[in-house]
DNA sequence: TGAAATGTTGGGGCG
DNA sequence: ACGCCCCAACATTTC
């Protein structure tokens, strides 16, 4: 019997995977194989978080398969056609990925493996809803989230996830790199030493188990930093370690309460990204706006330090790029306002955030990170309004009253009265004036704020009617 | 999934 | 007792 590959990309688990799935029903032996591919050209390389979290997920995942997981580095369209010559295998599955760059190797791969004869299929299982199934009457793909969400949610209920396969009769013997060779672990310096994270399918289980606990009180907690008021999958969710779904399925049967309605919403921009990405190759790169194609960004390289670094004398934004610096990972909220601070009051071009957040974030995904930043930036699909730019003060207050979050990543501030927890530069003289250590505001948040209205006024005042890319 | 400026209202101090 | 002013508190508008 000649043995089946199943391909892993972005699925890294046994159950509710379609492409497992179907190889472990089909009798024949199977081989799991993950290509790390660093050769291909790319403008969207997996950053370094990134590839901290695959090199755990791959340990997780070969554990599930008890050691049976093949690693093999290069080309895809390399490596596939030279493991199906070892391994005389006549069949390939996998479950899809869908950006652009993805959806173009894959396209050629299967087209040129079904010219030899091999047998290819692939699946669903990255999505509640592929993205060419949710359009408007027209047929046409959203360009506004909500009546997006309205549709998603009248389709009949995504499928029912399956179980892992009882089991599956593993084709032996194929060569396989070890993972350390792979070297996808920081060193010297280890930045890593801080993460909190149990990447793979059963750290995505508990991560599942615990949000299930603190989910009724969703709608207000998730705004909250200092707390643990948000699910945390989202990096599981990007790796596939488990299943929109899954999470669909299990969230959805607590519907009666606010906060599992409002976090369904939240797999609603999840799907709402991947089609805008889809149906927009351009999404990571140009701004959807095309009136933003001239707009007279800030080259300021000593700001965009500060910002990357945690420098910039603004609390919660410092608080913000140091907790992404340091665990990988930042509070949703907080990247609202650290991308505003950027986009806004320094006036600096949003794709340099997005390359930030790229390389730094466990759970960088080139949809939600592209999408995201130009729904900031204005430019985007379904954009925040360019007036709408937040004050990084009111916003501290307003959702770190107390300072938690802030006294947590800026210990230089941790001995600041709560009153002045958010703006250090106010504190009195004879109170002992600002703390010694910390920067000033490298921007004046009044000055900063009317600058960026000014520049984009400019743009408001062309009426023409947004042209999105066919 | 704002913030700031401006407008309105109503209670209380006080001449 | 009355009107005037002040100013929270809330509402509206503007960016």
């Amino acid at each position: 019997m000649k043995p089946i590959i199943v391909w892993f990309r972005q699925d890294l688990r046994l159950s509710d995977n379609p492409a497992l799935a179907h190889a472990a029903k089909s009798g024949k032996p199977v081989i799991c194989l993950y290509v790390l591919d660093d050769e291909t050209p790319c403008d969207w390389k997996m950053g370094g978080a990134s590839r901290w979290w695959l090199h755990h997920s791959l340990m997780a995942l070969d554990k599930m398969l008890k050691g049976h997981l093949v690693l093999r580095r290069g080309r895809a369209d390399t490596v596939l056609p030279a493991i199906i010559k070892e391994t005389r295998a006549d069949a390939v599955v996998w479950n899809r990925c869908y950006e652009p760059f993805a959806v173009a190797r894959d396209t050629v791969l299967r087209t040129s493996l079904q010219a030899e004869g091999v047998a290819v299929a692939s699946f669903n299982g990255a999505l509640l809803f592929e993205p060419w199934e949710i359009a408007t009457g027209a047929g046409k793909p959203y360009r506004v989230f909500t009546p997006f969400w309205n549709t998603l949610k009248a389709k009949t209920a995504p499928g029912l996830p399956q179980h892992a396969p009882k089991n599956i009769e593993f084709h032996d013997n194929v060569k396989s790199d070890t993972l350390e060779s792979w070297r996808l672990l920081p060193t010297r310096p280890d930045w890593s030493k801080d993460f909190d994270w149990s990447p793979g399918e059963d750290g995505a289980r508990s991560a599942l188990d615990e949000f299930l606990d603190i989910i009724s009180g969703y709608r207000h907690g998730r705004d909250v930093p200092g707390r643990t008021g948000t699910s945390r999958l989202s990096p599981h969710l990007h790796w596939g370690e488990i299943s929109p779904r899954q999470v669909w399925q299990v969230v959805r049967a607590q519907a009666h309460n606010d906060g599992a309605e409002t976090f369904l919403k939240e797999l609603g921009w999840r799907e709402f990204c991947h089609q805008l990405l889809f149906h927009n190759p351009a999404l990571p790169a140009e701004p959807l706006d095309k009136r933003f194609a001239s707009f007279p960004w800030r080259q300021d390289g000593a700001a965009s330090r500060a910002w990357k670094r945690g420098q910039t004398g603004v609390p919660i934004v410092d608080a913000g790029m140091r907790q992404l610096w340091q665990t990988g990972w930042m509070h949703n909220r907080v990247r609202m306002i650290v991308a505003s601070f950027l986009i806004k009051h320094l006036l600096v071009d949003w794709r340099e955030g997005e390359r930030w957040f790229w390389d730094t974030l466990v759970d960088a995904d080139l949809a939600n990170n592209a999408a995201n930043w130009q729904w900031v930036a204005g430019c985007g699909a379904d954009a925040a309004p360019f007036f709408r730019i937040f004050n990084p003060v009111l916003q501290g207050e307003k959702f770190d009253p107390g300072g938690a979050y802030v006294r947590r990543f800026v210990p230089e501030l941790a001995e600041v009265a709560d009153k002045f927890i958010h703006r250090p530069w106010d504190i009195p003289k004879n109170l002992g004036g600002p703390p010694a250590g910390y920067p000033a505001p490298i921007v004046d948040l009044a000055l900063g704020r009317d600058r960026a209205l000014a520049a984009f006024r400019t743009l408001a005042r062309d009426r023409s009617p947004l042209k999105f890319p066919t």
